[in-house]
DNA sequence: CTATCATTCAAACGTTCGTTTGAAATCGAG
DNA sequence: CTCGATTTCAAACGAACGTTTGAATGATAG
C-alpha cells in the first residue's frame, strides 16, 4: 500500500476526472475527445470506457462528484441558519448568502480544480445538450425547491410568480458570473482574475440580487434606493 | 422575375441561414452538422461552402445577419433619449430599457426567427469556442462602450469598478433569461411560454436591474426597499 | 442560338470521432 | 508461489465529420 500510493500519484478514475473537468471547461463536451482527454491524463484510450462506461456518463460523473456536495452544502448551510432563528424568517441577504456561499467558495479553490469546475457549471446551464440541462436539472431541483421555500417565508407579501421570476434573474446573474470568469469581456474596464477575490465577490453579488429581490413592484412606485 | 420568385421560395443563403440559427440553438455549433443543416435546409451538401466559404464563416453570418442591426437599434435609441433629454441626464431606467429593449423584441418575433436567434444569442456569451467569443465580443463593444458612458453619467457618484461590475451582473441576468426560454427549469413553477410577453418580461427586468443598479453599496446601510 | 457566368449536384476526399476487442500486465487473497 | 479478478494496453471497428472536386444544370447577355 506504500509503494502503490506513489506509482499512480492519483487513481486513474480521479485522473480523469480531473482532465476532463478541465477538457470540457476548455473545449466543450463535444469538443473535447476522448484521445485529447485520455492523452493528457496519461491513460489508456480505454480507461474512460472501461471505468465509466461511455463518454456521457463521464460527463455525468464529472458533474455529480462537485454538484452533489455542493448542495448538499447549501442545504446544510440554510437549516443552520433556520436553526439559529429559531422560528424567526431569516432575512433575504441571509438566504441569498447561503445559497451563493457554497458557489463562490469553490471559485477559489484554485488548487483542487473547484475554480475549474465553476466556470463549467456557469456554463452548463445554457448547454444545448438536452441530457446535460436535465441532468443539471435533476441535480438541482431539491436544493432549489427548499431554498424557494425559504425565500416565501422571508417575503410573505412577494407574489409567487413574482418570487419565481426574481430567483430566475438572481440564478442567471449567478450563472453568467461563474462562467464569465473568463469568458467574453463584453465591457471594457472588467477587471482580470485578481478581482475574483470570493469575500468581496459575495458582497457585491449579494447586494446586486438581494435589491433586485426587493424591488419595488410594476405598480408600485418609490424607485430611487441610494445614489 | 416573377418565375424566379416562386421557385426556391427563398434565396439559398437565406434558407440556409435560418436553419443554421435553428439548429445552432438546437444542437450547438459543433452539434450541428452540415449534413443535418443542408438536409433541413433542401439545398446540396456543398452550398454551405460555396455560399459561406466554411461552417466557421456560416457560423459569423448567423450573427451578424442579426446581431449587427440589434446594436445599431440600441444606440439610435440611445441616441433618440439623450436628444429628447437635451443635455439633461437620462434615467438608469431609460438607459436599461433601451439596452433590453431590442432584445425583448426580438423574443416577440416567432415568426421570422427572432426567437430563436434569441435563446441562441443567450448561450452563446458563455460558448467554449474562444472564436466565437471573441465574435460576439467585438460585434457588442462599441455599443457597451457608449452604453457605459450613458450610466457614468446618469450615476455619477457611482464608483466606476462598481459601475462595471454591476453591468456585468446585468449582462447576466439578461443573457440567462434570453438562453433560458427552452432551457433548464430549475425552479418550479416557472411559467411556460405564454408568459414571454414581452412588455410584461421588461418591466419585470427592468425592476430587477434597476434596483440591483442602484443597490446601497457595500459600505452603506438601508436595505429595505420595499415588502 | 450561343457563349458565359453562377449555381447545384453526386461522389469522394482524408480525418477524427466514440467504442469495442482480446491479449498482456498487474493485483490481492489463499 | 499460484490463481482468479481487475486493470491496462495496442489495435482496429464502423460511422460521421467538414471539405473538395469536376461535371451537370440553370440563367443571362450578345
Amino acid at each position: 500500500m506504500s509503494v502503490r500510493a506513489l506509482k499512480p500519484l492519483k487513481e486513474t478514475q480521479t485522473r480523469i476526472l480531473d482532465v476532463a473537468e478541465e477538457l470540457f471547461m476548455q473545449h466543450g463536451f463535444e469538443g473535447a475527445s476522448m484521445r485529447m482527454l485520455t492523452a493528457k491524463a496519461g491513460v489508456n484510450l480505454a480507461a474512460v470506457n472501461y471505468h465509466f462506461g461511455s463518454k456521457d456518463a463521464l460527463v455525468e460523473a464529472v458533474f455529480r462528484r462537485r454538484l452533489d456536495p455542493m448542495n448538499a452544502e447549501r442545504l446544510a448551510e440554510l437549516e443552520r441558519l433556520e436553526q439559529e432563528a429559531a422560528g424567526k424568517a431569516l432575512t433575504p441577504q441571509a438566504i441569498i448568502r447561503a445559497f451563493i456561499g457554497a458557489s463562490l467558495r469553490m471559485i477559489e479553490d484554485t488548487r483542487g480544480g473547484g475554480r475549474t469546475f465553476s466556470r463549467l457549471l456557469g456554463r452548463a446551464y445554457t448547454e444545448p445538450a438536452k441530457s446535460i440541462r436535465q441532468l443539471i436539472g435533476r441535480m438541482y431541483a431539491p436544493a432549489m425547491e427548499r431554498f424557494k421555500a425559504a425565500f416565501v417565508r422571508a417575503l410573505p407579501e412577494l407574489p409567487k410568480d413574482e418570487l419565481v421570476w426574481r430567483m430566475h434573474f438572481m440564478f442567471g446573474t449567478l450563472a453568467y458570473t461563474l462562467a464569465a470568469t473568463d469568458t467574453v469581456q463584453l465591457i471594457a474596464g472588467a477587471k482580470p482574475e485578481d478581482r475574483y477575490d470570493a469575500r468581496v465577490l459575495e458582497d457585491r453579488l449579494t447586494a446586486f440580487m438581494s435589491a433586485g429581490l426587493l424591488a419595488p413592484l410594476p405598480g408600485a412606485q418609490q424607485v430611487r434606493i441610494a445614489a
